[in-house]
DNA sequence: AAAAAAC
């Protein structure tokens, strides 16, 4: 490349990429001026209509590669009723959240009609913007397509199509649903498609639903980041010597810390560690997929407005969930799957900023530590002597004070699914946001039910009383659930439920009176 | 040894 081509790409800007000028300026509004490389290659080909394939990790400024065209394009025409003229697909809640609030902030100068049909929430508002006509549709497979069986919405003026991390959607069982979408919408539509990784069922789906794509990579991010220090800490195999670890490592770090996520493997050890750390007195966060929406949702609020320091989270975290400024991630379980190790320490270290993680090792973790020092192609350092120095700790577990014989593993969760009451005696907790916080979490009969829950619609009704028949053996079986739920996960559901009456918690912070922050009051609007 | 996603 000569100097002369080196310079003039250094000088792209967003005014050269054939946007819009109405979408220039909410850009620069924004503060941007130079787009990213994922950008810079997409978008022009976008604007004019054309299919793109891109291939980039999130974090690589991916989400506006597709929303700004698309505004640009949709500037003209407007959308009739259930006829959305744009479709977007992602794989989690809060990732399709957070597309549409790309589109708030660079459509702020368009008249747009927004819908986000996610599951979790009520269909009633959902139904209201279809029925307004969208302009953008954002959407999780599911939930659209259960409003497409209700016949609340057409796919036949989609005039453009975005499936976006289509390879985490093949990992979660999803490419049926969006084969079964694609085949719906015209095949005059333009489709852009984005994934992180190419496996061979992800190039057949774009060999079948593509047409002539421009093909955008951009440089894989270096496995795992220079600029992340990467540490691996020792630790006893029980649950109580991990969460010590991490409790020191916490307090080690604290001057240099100024937020970090924790990532658990399991949702029950999310809820566990959560519960733990309030008690001990950090200011933490849950966010795992079994709670309830609008928790999840304030916890994300509060966490990015700098509410909670800490967050402690599932792999629903791991990926794609913008989150600036996070300083430290705290492995509490090493990832059984080596990409996720790479995913979740990715949280940390973004744009050029340093960043650290810890991962808690215990001796039965050798084998998954060996697959990711494998992937990520380099040893990486023990903070304070391997794990030959462990030492183990004695006794039944991590509840040393429960009566032998007892701990099979539900029995174990009681102390976590008590009622928070009866251990106000015990310890008092210091903290009152993650206080307020457990109460959303943990407990989440929402206080304004979602309209389906109260009179679901006939379709819905029939298949509910299918499921209950299901469950009648059991009493206390939730109706949503066709499974029955192990004992050890009902810690993280709300033990109230059914039982008490809506008035009983009029704004979902029970006992909590006027100290809800304000995040929780922004976040519960859903 | 997991998580996620419709009800």
């Amino acid at each position: 490349m000569s100097a002369d081509d080196q310079n003039a790409q250094e000088a792209v800007t967003f005014a050269d990429l054939g946007l819009s000028p109405k979408v220039l300026a909410a850009v620069t509004d924004a503060g941007y001026t130079t787009p990213t490389p994922i950008q810079a290659g997409a978008i022009p080909h976008a604007v004019q209509g054309k299919d793109v394939l891109g291939i980039a990790q999130t974090g690589t400024g991916k989400t506006a590669a597709f929303v700004l065209p698309m505004i640009t394009r949709i500037e003209k025409g407007r959308a009739r009723a259930r006829m959305p003229r744009t479709l977007i697909l992602e794989p989690t809640r809060e990732l399709a959240a957070q597309v549409e609030e790309n589109f708030i902030k660079y459509g702020k100068n368009h008249r747009l009609n927004i819908a986000l049909l996610i599951g979790g929430v009520s269909f009633d508002e959902q139904e209201k913007k279809l029925e307004r006509g969208a302009d953008v549709l954002i959407a999780t497979p599911g939930r659209m397509l259960d409003h497409f069986e209700r016949g609340k919405l057409l796919l036949t003026g989609v005039e453009i199509l975005v499936i976006d991390e289509a390879d985490r959607m093949l990992d979660m069982g999803f490419i049926p649903d969006i084969e079964r979408i694609c085949k719906l919408i015209p095949f005059t539509r333009q489709t852009l498609f984005f994934s992180a990784t190419m496996p061979p069922e992800i190039t057949k789906l774009t060999e079948q639903f593509l047409q002539a794509p421009v093909r955008v990579e951009v440089s894989k991010a270096a496995s795992t980041g220079v600029n992340i220090t990467q540490r691996l800490v020792k630790s006893g195999n029980k649950g109580w010597d991990k969460r010590e670890a991490l409790r020191n490592l916490m307090r080690e770090e604290d001057a240099t810390l100024k937020n970090a996520i924790i990532f658990c493997n399991r949702k029950v050890d999310v809820s566990e560690l959560f519960r733990s750390l309030v008690r001990h007195g950090f200011d933490a966060g849950a966010l795992h997929g079994d709670m309830d929406q609008r928790a999840r949702m304030a916890m994300l609020a509060g966490f990015r407005d700098g509410k909670l320091r800490y967050l402690v989270a599932s792999d629903v975290a791991a990926r794609g969930l913008d989150i600036p400024d996070v300083s430290h991630v705290f492995n509490f379980d090493v990832p059984i799957h080596a990409e996720d190790y790479v995913h979740r320490i990715g949280r940390t270290g973004r744009a050029g900023r340093l960043g650290k993680s810890f991962t808690i090792v215990t001796k039965s973790d050798a084998k998954y530590l060996d697959a990711i020092e494998k992937v990520t192609g380099n040893k990486i350092e023990w903070h304070d002597g391997d794990l030959s120095t462990v030492v183990q700790s004695e006794g039944e577990d991590d509840a040393p004070r429960r009566g032998r014989g007892a701990p099979k593993r539900g029995s174990r969760k009681e102390e976590s699914g008590r009622p928070r009451r009866a251990r106000a005696s015990e310890k008092p907790i210091r903290n009152p946001v993650a206080d307020v916080v457990e109460e959303a979490v943990m407990q989440h009969p929402a206080p304004t039910a979602p309209a389906e829950t109260q009179s679901p619609p006939p379709a819905q009704k029939v298949r509910r009383e299918e499921i209950r028949s299901q469950n009648a053996r059991r009493k206390d079986a939730p109706v949503e659930r066709p499974e029955p739920r192990p004992a050890e996960e009902r810690a993280t559901a709300n033990t109230h439920r059914g039982r008490r009456k809506p008035d009983d918690m009029a704004d979902g912070t029970v006992g909590f009176g006027d100290d809800m922050p304000d995040f929780m009051k922004v976040a519960v609007k859903v």
